[in-house]
DNA sequence: GAGCACTGC
C-alpha cells in the first residue's frame, strides 16, 4: 500500500485547471472524428484553449502513437517548446524526455519512449533535411502559424509536398480565425470550393474546426480624433485609468526602447503629483535587450496599494505573458523590420500594426476577468489597418531560405508552393548573392561540394561561404569562432544604462585595431581560458555570460559540420604566438572574410563617415563598433541596417581594396 | 552615440 506521502507527491499541481474543464475537452470526439478522416485539420482557437496541451495527448490516447510513430508539435519559439513540454508531461505523469519530449538547437530531451514531441519548426525542418518525408511522424500539428514566421511558411510548403507522397500523414495547423481560410485553401488547392457550406470547404482534404477560448470580454475605446504625439496621450491615459478605473494593471504598447524611456520617465515625474493617499503608479519597462533580470521585476506580483504599468515593445504581443493585466493602451504601432531588395539594405521602422495585431494587444487585457483596451487611434483609422501584418517571407533576405529549400532538393524556387510567394524581386537579388559566392551555378543549382555544403550548415550564406574557404586561408579555427560570435548579433556585451564610458574602456580591454571580428576572437579566447566557470569574470568584464557559453556551444556545433565534411580543424593554430605571425594571422582572417563579404565593402570618407562601393549611400559605423571612433580605409561588415534617417553597419573589419579584385573579381568589374 | 521580435543537431 503507498504511504500518503507517496500519493501526495504524484497529484497534479492546483496550478493547472484540469483539463476536462478547458473548452477544448467538449470538442475532443469531432477533433478525433475530423483528423481520422481528412488529411488537413485547421484548428481555430485563442491562447486558452488548450489545443497546444490537450490535443496531442487526445491523439496519443486514439492510437496515433501506436506502431512507434510520434506526434510532432512544433513553436516558433524555443521558450514555448520547452514550457508546453514541461506541462504536458505534468499533465501525463511523466519525465519530460520520457512519453513527452521536446527538441530544440543544442537541447534534445528525447528518448526512444517519447510519443509527443515538441519542437521549434526551424528543428522539424532541419530534421528533413536527413528524413525528408519525416516518416518517423503519424501527425504532426504546426501550432501559432498565424504568426507566419520564416521556418513557418517553409514548413507549411513542405508539409504540402510531403502529403502527396504520405496520405497517411496527418497535418493539423492551428490558426487564429483571420487567416483559418487561408490555410485550408493552401492545402485543399483545387478542391477548395468557395461557394461551398462553410462545413465543405476543404473538399476532401480538410476541414475547419472552431474552438472558443477561456476569454473575458474586453470593451474597446477608440479615440474621437486622432492624437498629435501618443506618447503623451498613453501618458495622460495611464493617470486617467489610474484616477478612475478599478483596480488591475496596466499594459501599454508602444514601439522601442527610447519610447518607453520617454514614458517610464514622465509617469515617475507626473506620479509626484498624485495624492498623498491615493495608491502609487509602479511604471516597469519591458523590451528584449533588458537582461533577464531586468524582465523579470514585470512578472512579480504587483506591490499592495499599488498599480503596475509596464511599457513594452511588440514583444508582450505573443512571446511573453503577464498576469493581472486589466487595461491595455495601444499606440497603434510597432516597430518591423523588411528588407530593402533594391539596396539590399535591411530597414527598422515603427509602423501602423494590423488588425489581427490591434486584436491580439486588446485580448491581452480579458485573461483574468473583464478588462479595458484604450486604442490611441480613432476607429476609422482602425479600419484602414491592414487586415494581417505582411508575411515575415515577403519582406526578408531570402539567400538563407532558398539555400535551405535547395537542401531539402526544392530547385525550383519560383514553382515552390509558398502560402503567399515572395516578390520575385526579392527571390532575384537571393540568387544574384548566392550566385556571386558560388553557392549556385548559371542554372541555379547548389554547386558540389561548396554550395551543398553551405546549405548544411546552420549560418547565413555569407558567413557560410567564409567558413568553407577558411582552410585555404589556414585560419579555420579562428573563423569558427568569429561566426560562432557574430551569430550571437551584438549580445556579446552587456549594456549598463548610463555606464557608456566604462562600457567603451572595457571593450578597449579586448580591442583589436583591425576591427569587430579579431576583437570578438580576443574575447572568446579569454572567455574559454579565463570565464568559461566564472560568472563573476564576465560581469567584471561588460561580458553577457550566457551568451558567450552559446557561443562555444554554437561553434562546437559548427565544428562537427565540417569535420562531417572531412575537414580537418587545427586547434593549435590559434594558440601561435610572435608579433609577425600575429599579424600574419591576422591579415588571413582579414583576407577570408573578404571572400564573404565582398558585397558588404565600404570605403570611409574624409568626416568618418563610409561610402558604399557604388557610391550612392552614407554610412555610419555603429555605436557599439570599434570602427566607431577609428580611422580605416576600406572595410567590410556583418549587417547593414537603417533606423529612422541614419544607416548603420555593425561588425566592421578593415580590409585592402585590392582584397576586393582579388576574391571578387566578377563583381566589382561590374560596379567600376 | 544607439536596435522590434524570432530562429537553426
Amino acid at each position: 500500500m503507498a504511504s500518503e506521502q507517496e500519493l501526495s507527491t504524484s497529484f497534479i499541481p492546483a496550478l493547472y485547471k484540469p483539463a476536462a474543464l478547458l473548452p477544448i475537452a467538449r470538442h475532443k470526439k469531432s477533433l478525433l472524428y475530423l483528423v481520422e478522416k481528412y488529411p488537413v485539420t485547421i484548428v481555430v482557437g485563442q491562447t486558452g484553449s488548450g489545443k497546444t496541451t490537450q490535443l496531442p495527448q487526445y491523439l496519443d490516447q486514439a492510437g496515433w502513437c501506436e506502431d512507434g510513430k510520434i506526434i510532432a508539435v512544433t513553436q516558433p519559439r524555443r521558450v514555448a517548446a520547452t514550457t508546453v513540454a514541461t506541462r504536458v508531461a505534468e499533465e501525463m505523469r511523466c519525465k519530460v524526455g520520457e512519453e513527452v519530449g521536446y527538441s530544440i538547437r543544442f537541447e534534445d530531451l528525447t528518448s526512444p519512449a517519447t510519443r509527443i514531441k515538441f519542437l521549434t519548426d526551424g528543428m522539424l525542418l532541419r530534421e528533413a533535411l536527413v528524413d525528408p518525408l519525416l516518416s518517423r511522424y503519424s501527425v504532426i500539428m504546426v501550432d501559432e502559424a498565424h504568426e507566419r514566421s520564416l521556418s513557418t511558411d517553409v514548413l507549411l510548403g513542405t508539409l504540402k509536398k510531403i502529403r502527396k507522397k504520405r496520405p497517411e500523414l496527418r497535418i493539423i495547423v492551428s490558426s487564429a480565425t483571420l487567416q483559418a481560410e487561408n490555410f485550408l485553401r493552401f492545402f485543399a488547392g483545387e478542391e477548395y470550393q468557395p461557394e461551398a457550406e462553410p462545413a465543405d470547404l476543404g473538399g476532401s482534404v480538410g476541414r475547419i474546426i472552431s474552438l472558443e477560448g477561456r476569454m473575458y470580454p474586453v470593451d474597446m475605446l477608440f479615440l474621437d480624433s486622432p492624437a498629435e504625439d501618443y506618447i503623451e496621450r498613453a501618458v495622460k491615459t495611464v493617470f486617467d485609468i489610474h484616477t478612475q478605473e478599478p483596480e488591475g494593471d496596466v499594459l501599454l504598447f508602444l514601439t522601442g526602447r527610447e519610447e518607453i524611456d520617454t514614458a517610464i520617465q514622465l509617469i515617475s515625474e507626473r506620479a509626484v503629483t498624485l495624492h498623498p493617499k491615493a495608491p502609487s503608479l509602479l511604471p516597469l519597462p519591458l523590451y528584449a535587450g533588458l537582461t533577464t533580470e531586468q524582465q523579470m521585476y514585470v512578472f512579480e506580483p504587483t506591490p499592495e496599494n499599488t498599480r503596475k504599468v509596464i511599457v513594452s515593445t511588440n514583444i508582450a504581443e505573443a512571446s511573453v505573458t503577464i498576469d493581472g493585466i486589466v487595461y491595455v493602451i495601444d499606440s497603434g504601432f510597432a516597430k518591423l523590420r523588411a528588407y530593402n531588395p533594391k539596396t539590399g539594405i535591411d530597414t527598422l521602422t515603427a509602423v501602423p500594426i494590423s488588425k489581427a495585431s490591434a486584436t491580439q494587444r486588446a485580448g491581452r487585457a480579458g485573461r483574468t476577468k473583464p478588462g479595458k483596451c484604450f486604442r490611441l487611434y480613432t476607429q476609422q483609422a482602425f479600419e484602414q489597418m491592414p487586415a494581417a501584418t505582411v508575411p515575415e517571407i515577403q519582406r526578408s533576405n531570402l539567400a538563407p531560405v532558398i539555400m535551405q529549400l535547395k537542401a531539402l532538393g526544392i530547385d525550383n524556387i519560383v514553382r515552390f508552393d509558398f502560402l503567399t510567394p515572395p516578390p520575385a524581386e526579392l527571390i532575384i537579388r537571393a540568387l544574384e548573392l548566392l550566385s556571386s559566392l558560388g553557392a549556385v551555378d548559371d542554372y541555379a543549382k547548389l554547386t558540389k561540394p561548396l554550395g551543398m555544403r553551405m546549405a548544411e550548415i546552420a549560418l547565413d550564406p555569407m558567413m557560410a561561404k567564409v567558413l568553407l574557404v577558411a582552410p585555404s586561408f589556414n585560419c579555420l579555427s579562428e573563423i569558427l569562432t568569429i561566426a560562432a560570435m557574430v551569430t550571437l548579433q551584438g549580445t556579446v556585451w552587456v549594456q549598463h544604462a548610463g555606464d557608456k564610458r566604462s562600457a567603451e574602456s572595457h571593450r578597449r580591454k579586448f580591442a583589436v585595431e583591425e576591427g569587430d571580428h579579431l576583437t570578438y576572437l580576443n574575447v572568446y579566447q579569454a572567455f574559454v581560458t579565463k570565464g568559461k566557470k566564472d560568472s563573476k569574470w564576465c560581469r567584471d568584464n561588460l561580458l553577457n555570460y550566457r551568451a558567450l557559453l552559446r557561443a562555444v556551444s554554437i561553434r562546437g556545433q559548427l565544428k562537427r559540420y565540417v569535420e562531417r565534411f572531412g575537414i580537418q580543424v587545427d586547434e593549435t593554430l590559434s594558440s601561435r604566438h610572435g608579433a609577425a605571425d600575429l599579424s600574419k594571422q591576422q591579415e588571413q582572417i582579414r583576407r577570408c572574410l573578404t571572400t564573404g563579404y565582398f558585397a558588404h565593402a565600404a570605403k570611409m570618407q574624409p568626416d568618418g563617415t563610409f561610402k558604399t562601393v557604388s557610391g550612392g549611400l552614407t554610412l555610419h559605423a555603429h555605436p557599439t563598433s570599434l570602427m566607431f571612433n577609428r580611422k580605416a580605409d576600406w572595410v567590410i561588415f556583418h549587417e547593414i541596417m537603417q533606423t529612422g534617417e541614419k544607416t548603420y553597419i555593425r561588425d566592421v573589419t578593415k580590409i585592402e581594396k585590392s582584397y576586393l579584385l582579388e576574391y571578387a573579381p566578377d563583381y566589382y568589374r561590374v560596379r567600376q
